[in-house]
DNA sequence: ACAAAAGTGTTCGATATACACCCATGT
DNA sequence: ACATGGGTGTATATCGAACACTTTTGT
């Protein structure tokens, strides 16, 4: 019979990502115990018994931000040897793109979670930083040929929304004019009759994503 | 403090491939015991002590396929429930892809590894098929934009071998002119003095690779 | 001489890129 | 009236797709 080896501790880590103010933000709580305490780490935590991983990741995007049924992806699992002092650890990561303005309120967590821009970070405990890293390149990766990016917005939104949300994930500038022909191109958006108005200029006309799996090329 | 949960059986499984007679081949196994006994299944095993995946997987490799410093990234970690009958069990999955023709000698390993068909599979263990897919469309994704396909060759090669490489994992015919325009405008690879002869026709061309991190766009 | 794969260019359509002005609203 | 972002078209360059014949070797 095969025998048992020793087994790792597993953990579940979420990269949870926002887009606001321009920028690609990600979601980080408050170590309050144990190794890098008082750092700032990923949301996450062991699995609980009969848990897949997907369905922690659910519950720690519940707890920590408040939000449920939101895009996620499992990512990679991390074992690099050391990268817990604590001993031998998986990290099974997901990322996870929530749209802007978040729906849902504040959370009461002790470990107190809060938004920080992915492009100014301090240390970050464990090898989390270069976990970020990694979801950032799987979501830029990914916005070339999927319709992942329409996960960072509401249900309406108007172009100008959905060309920042390429331009922050792809963190480079795109013209107004081919973007709005590509977009009409691909047919994966339809107009909608509602406007957004009352923003000090002329309202913009709102669109919903038609087809779920679309592919997306060259942006 | 955290507590400790239950954690699961952790294993390593690889989906090793092979280009071969014009066709992707995979390196599976014969279980002899426990679920699925006498069914095909992944090379893979648990981990031992002290061990990473990426280590177990090369072991793996070097057990059953007798090959070692090949190309492997790792896929995905599958944990749906049920998937072992003997209870939780997580499989932290690789792709493998070496060079053909197999530079190494036959297994003598009591599973009895054989190359088979990707595309005329029986029925294998576990969700071994599931994994194969989804391994399958990892090394079809990243032919396009990575020079992962260099990997099913050796150091030197022909034109006419790597473009079969593409049409293989693609499952698609390229045309010849377009494919020799597009390795040469990449610059990706070089000419050598060598030249494959002794088969009955005009002799071959062989090239190598130049760059490691190299870029393919659309194949 | 013949069989077999190696090698080689051009044309055409589609797609990407670059670029500047008027419009509708709120203040 | 003015500030602000919304909305629109054209010209050029680049890239992908389609397509057939000659060359060099082994037998």
């Amino acid at each position: 019979m095969t025998k048992k080896y020793l087994q790792p501790d597993v953990t579940v880590d979420v990269v949870l990502f926002m887009i606001e103010d321009g920028d690609l933000k990600v979601l980080l709580v408050e170590r309050e115990h144990g190794p890098y305490e008082g750092m700032r780490a990923l949301p996450g935590g062991y699995l609980h018994e009969g848990e897949t991983t997907r369905i922690a990741a659910d519950r720690v995007l519940h707890n920590k931000a408040g939000v449920d049924n939101v895009y996620i992806e499992q990512l990679y699992t991390f074992d690099t040897p050391g990268r817990d002092p604590r001993g031998p650890n998986f990290s099974i990561s997901y990322v996870a793109l929530v749209p802007s303005p978040l729906p849902i309120g504040e959370s009461d967590d002790v470990q107190k979670p809060e938004w920080f821009s992915t492009k100014k970070l301090s240390k970050l405990a464990f090898d989390h930083q270069e976990i970020i890293d990694y979801a950032i390149e799987r979501l830029r990766g990914k916005l070339e040929y999927t319709t992942i990016g329409f996960n960072a917005l509401p249900k309406l939104f108007t172009l100008s929304q959905l060309q920042q949300v390429y331009e922050v994930i792809l963190d480079k500038t795109l013209d107004k004019r081919n973007f709005r022909k590509k977009m009409d191109q691909l047919k994966m958006i339809k107009e909608t009759k509602h406007v957004l108005s009352g923003m000090r200029q002329r309202p913009a006309k709102m669109y919903s994503l038609l087809a779920k799996p679309g592919t997306i090329k060259n942006f």
